[in-house]
DNA sequence: CGCGTTCTGAAACAAACTCTTCAGAATCTG
DNA sequence: CAGATTCTGAAGAGTTTGTTTCAGAACGCG
């Protein structure tokens, strides 16, 4: 029962639309994610269900079923079935659907599998509260924030700084290098806020700077592990993200994702006055592109 | 979605033809050992063909259907769908308690709950080959590797910078400014790497900057979303990463889980030259330490 | 900014599917 | 074995699905 119009070729459907990815258009690529996120499952519907599921209309789907070489969305569909029945009756190949071609055992499987579990272990014993207060503190524009990053973690901090610099004004990124932090030191007054990044090995200046900026009646908001650096213990409100892997390297992730659900809820809250600014800052955006394009 | 004219109780439809299969016709019994005999692929053609395989009638699919408690065969075929996909999808996907205390819809749990589904999704499409094959350019030590990122996703590039230098010699870290770019093609030799993010919205500069690269014969591989950058349509290997957060910016979250996989993969690659290098650095460290401690 | 090209989905049509009806076959019962 | 009962599939009615067409939208390019 082996349909009629499938190319010779045995690549998979999925592998199909992966590799003339660049050639689809946008519904078609809408599509084609659709239908690889749940893979196969989507594409086993009716045409109809089919294109409702991502969104797109009914000829999309026959287009893209042609592109890929079949003669129509049947015979996609039947090319998913056997492949379906070829993946059920090998017993070897239980649930290995992380990625899916890879063995459990590759690297791309097991880090995502410490990821996740990194992910629910912070979660669970994340405080909401202590998030919604450091959100209240980052959305203040009476407040200054200092972000500071150390070797590792100052992706993490660049990172923070650049939206945070996008939503509201004063904000600064503390150089990498410590010989300058006395200097921002000076310009810290009671109520700014200073966020630091310290993940081990915890950073002996980073936990000085905490020490002096604390001194002037800063508040103190630190992201380290669940270990906890020395500076989160005299922190205002600290983060305390895992961050095991197999890896030779930790993990910053979880860091990653708490700092971005932060910036969401910064947004969130100043959003009347943030709105203009990310509209005017487009604007800007926009000339330097034109500006550039006639040089 | 559970369709409507499904029976309340939770039984699969496999369950459902073993129950009451002494109830069943002699056409019918013929029928359901056929659909359980390749469960549940066969299930899954149009009633025409279901019948076919069982060679039995289309009115007898459609009279055992409706004695398995459905509405008809349609209904039944759904219920093989969603039993295929809840058999087939993640774990990932049914953490139902991320943070605990928090209601639902706080922006925490929510940005969980998007970040999670980034995650399958993007697993689900990324290609191990893929992977693998930009792992070992990055562990190539012949090649030299260049790294560039844009306005947000300069802190990834940063990051993989920073622990690339650590495992390997020869990266470079381009400069954010991309008037100095020039100079940097010019060292770029034929064999060599650029790592290239660029996320929506794509820049300009990155496009021409990775044409450059192309045309002097250097490698290129580049971070994006699963959109798409124009840049990504000329790479050799490109890492399509889910973006969307309830944000009024894109979760960088999954890029730096990739980025991190392939760092721990490269470590891995290059074990028996990194580990040595790595103790060095370390040693290095602590004499930076102790150099400070004693000004 | 205007032009040509490509892309997209509404609509109409053709094909296939699903279900119902019903007559004959098979089976059971006394 | 006759008569009642049950089962079965051919045939066709009524849906839904799958495909094609086509006009407008979106896009890219000079």
């Amino acid at each position: 029962m082996k349909n009629t119009a499938v190319p010779s070729d045995d690549l998979t459907v999925a592998e199909r639309m992966r590799q003339r990815f660049d050639d689809l258009t946008r519904a078609e690529r809408q599509l084609a994610s659709t239908m690889l996120g749940n893979y196969p499952v989507t594409g086993l519907g009716s045409i109809t269900t089919v294109a409702e599921a991502a969104e797109v209309s009914t000829p999309t789907v026959v287009r893209m079923a042609k592109k890929l070489g079949f003669a129509g969305f049947p015979q996609l569909q039947a090319a998913l079935r056997a492949e379906l029945e070829a993946t059920i009756s090998n017993p070897i190949v239980k649930h290995d659907h992380w990625a899916q071609d890879a063995p459990d055992t590759h690297i791309l499987n097991r880090f995502a599998a410490a990821a996740m579990e990194n992910m629910r272990l912070t979660l669970n014993q994340l405080e909401p509260d202590q998030f919604d207060a450091v959100t209240g503190l980052l959305a203040d524009e009476k407040r200054k924030i200092y972000v500071v990053g150390g070797r590792i973690t100052r992706a993490l901090a660049d990172y923070l700084f650049t939206h945070l610099q996008a939503i509201r004004n004063d904000v600064t990124l503390i150089a990498s290098n410590s010989n300058t932090w006395p200097h921002y030191v000076l310009n810290m007054a009671k109520g700014d806020v200073l966020v630091a990044f310290d993940i081990r090995r915890y950073e002996h200046d980073i936990l000085r700077l905490a020490e002096m900026a604390r001194e002037r009646g800063v508040k103190l908001v630190v992201f380290t592990d669940h270990w906890g650096s020395p500076a989160a213990s005299g922190a205002d409100h600290s983060f305390h993200a895992r961050i095991e892997a197999p890896s030779a390297w930790d993990s910053s992730m979880v860091s990653l994702f708490i700092v971005e659900a932060l910036i969401a809820a910064v947004q969130n809250e100043t959003w009347k006055d943030s709105k203009e600014r990310m509209h005017e800052l487009e604007r800007l955006f926009d000339q330097t592109k034109l500006f550039r394009k006639f040089i």
